[in-house]
DNA sequence: GCGATCAGTT
DNA sequence: CACAACTGATCGC
């Protein structure tokens, strides 16, 4: 099946590309592979995540025996080194990176009132609190390294497989491990936090391909050397280093790109980034009676309890229950919460049926106005008084908050209904019903939490995997630990028989 | 003051 | 409840 990928002459990227037929590196000591099509179906999803993470971690700082994450994780430049793998790295999931508050960016300032509350002693004792349950070497570094004892030097981080793209010298949102021995692309799919993460002013490591509205982002908001950054219009084709690149849609937030690698021996691989996948996605020519050999995936809600309208019904429903709203008390203020970018569509669509401006502070508007979408721009408006639709930070969407933001106003409302858009929410793992979605009020503030995803659901992902039916999947996330690798497995090769 | 890192928050 | 994506504290330089 995987025969040899043609490594381009200049192509220094050392990366074997052998795949097993989970599309995980061969010799890398693979999953216990042995539960094959156990699905025991819904339900017992909890458990799942920190306790077998735990075993995990325990697993790799005791053991001597590779497991899947360890290797995978302290994986180096080479998928050949996997099984050498040291075991650093475990936490490379989500960081905590750069970029200063975006309530500072917002231009927010939190009232003094907030700063040391609960909040703040809750925080305190929960850091002192914590650090014990996870054992190990690592964890007693850390503790020393706080109290500003002789800590030893942190190792460097070290870039995942996945992030590579074999047989090019080319990775995808990896930007926190310096530079990559023998990249000379970094892709970045879109800019969200921890995709970007380790991109600033200071980046010198090579050149970063990107969409052109992810492109005028770094610029705006990272100050990234423009000497560095390379636009790509999407549906159009580039020769890079010898090989075709073409950036999709990737449904996801504004800029967002799935991206296209065909290699010069014909071969092609797909890398979802951050994507929702859909039927349009279906019919795009480069996907439609064509291969994929190898399909980089995102897997954040690869498991049947997540389950979720399409976007269109929750922009509906939160349409309606607006109009509703206002008919019972024409003085609301409407708040729609979003923090970086995305989301935009549930403001806008709002907007367009109450017929009225968006409100956004200056930071927001700047980013907003970026995107070059008329029909998002014309609708801007830069006082708070002169329109019942404001969009704040998703943090700011609290009761206290928006009580005391509501007095700021004065008197040109007298009640707040309050959304928050976010990917999945709890209430919604009983059903698929936004009727049974309930709000909660306190006095004349009401939240709303409604699913609108800018991930793929279950089903998306299912149909998107049995309409391409690539040759292998990586994916890219929650690949954290065994246990939940297993199951999306399980999941792949059900969608992929006969 | 900036960047990196981690835990915590919604 | 559990998500993605962010904030805040605190470290080194």
């Amino acid at each position: 099946m995987d025969s040899e990928i043609a490594i381009a002459p200049h192509d220094p990227l050392p990366l074997s590309h052998e795949l097993d037929e989970n599309g995980f590196p061969i010799g890398s000591s693979s999953t216990d592979d042995d539960d094959d099509g156990d699905y025991e179906g819904y339900g017992d999803g909890d458990g799942e995540g920190r306790d077998v993470e735990d075993a995990a971690i325990a697993d790799e700082s005791s053991d001597a025996v590779s497991t899947f994450a360890a290797d995978f994780y302290g994986s180096g430049t080479d998928w050949s080194s996997l099984v050498a793998a040291e075991e650093e790295g475990r936490k490379e999931k989500k960081g905590g990176l750069v970029q200063r508050s975006l309530l500072q960016m917002w231009g927010i300032k939190k009232p003094k009132e907030y700063e040391e509350g609960s909040g703040g002693m809750a925080r305190n004792l929960g850091r002192k609190r914590r650090r014990s349950a996870m054992g190990g070497e690592e964890h007693v570094d850390r503790v020393d390294r706080r109290k500003g004892q002789e800590m030893k030097l942190d190792r460097p981080r070290v870039c995942p497989f996945y992030k590579k793209i074999p047989g090019t010298p080319f990775t995808v949102d990896a930007f926190r491990y310096g530079q990559i021995e023998g990249c000379l692309g970094y892709f970045l799919s879109h800019f969200h936090h921890d995709h970007y993460g380790g991109l600033s002013k200071r980046w010198s490591h090579g050149p970063i391909y990107c969409s052109s509205l992810t492109a005028r982002l770094l610029k705006m908001c990272l100050s990234v050397n423009s000497l560095y950054i390379c636009p790509l219009e999407l549906d159009t084709e580039y020769d890079i280093e010898g090989v075709k690149v073409t950036m999709l849609d990737a449904n996801h937030c504004p800029g967002a790109a799935v991206i296209h690698f065909r290699l010069s021996d014909g071969r092609t691989y797909l890398h979802t980034g951050d994507f929702r996948a859909c039927k349009l996605m279906h019919s795009h020519p480069l996907l439609l009676n064509h291969r994929i050999n190898v399909l980089y995936l995102d897997t954040t809600y690869l498991n049947p309890k997540y389950r979720f309208p399409p976007k269109e019904d929750v922009v509906d429903f939160v349409v309606k229950k607006t109009h509703n709203c206002l008919k019972k008390q024409p003085r609301t203020l409407v708040v729609v919460g979003a923090y970086s970018i995305g989301k935009e569509n549930v403001y806008l669509a709002i907007s367009q049926s109450l017929e009225v401006p968006i409100y956004a502070n200056a930071s927001r508007r700047r980013i907003l106005q970026s995107f070059g979408w008329p029909e998002l721009s014309g609708r801007l408006c830069s006082s708070g008084q002169s329109s019942p639709l404001h969009v704040l930070p998703l943090s700011f969407l609290r009761h206290e908050n928006l009580k005391e933001y509501l007095k700021t106003l004065n008197k040109r409302f007298t009640a707040i209904l309050a959304f928050r858009p976010t990917g999945w929410t709890f209430s919604e793992s009983t059903g698929n019903q936004l009727d049974l979605i309930k709000p909660s009020t306190k006095g004349n503030v009401t939240i709303y939490g409604v699913p609108y995803s800018e991930h793929s659901s279950f089903t998306e992902l299912r149909d998107f995997v049995k309409f391409l039916r690539p040759e292998k999947i990586i994916p890219t996330v929650n690949i954290g630990n065994a246990a939940s690798r297993d199951k999306m497995q399980a999941y792949i090769r059900e969608w992929l028989k006969v």
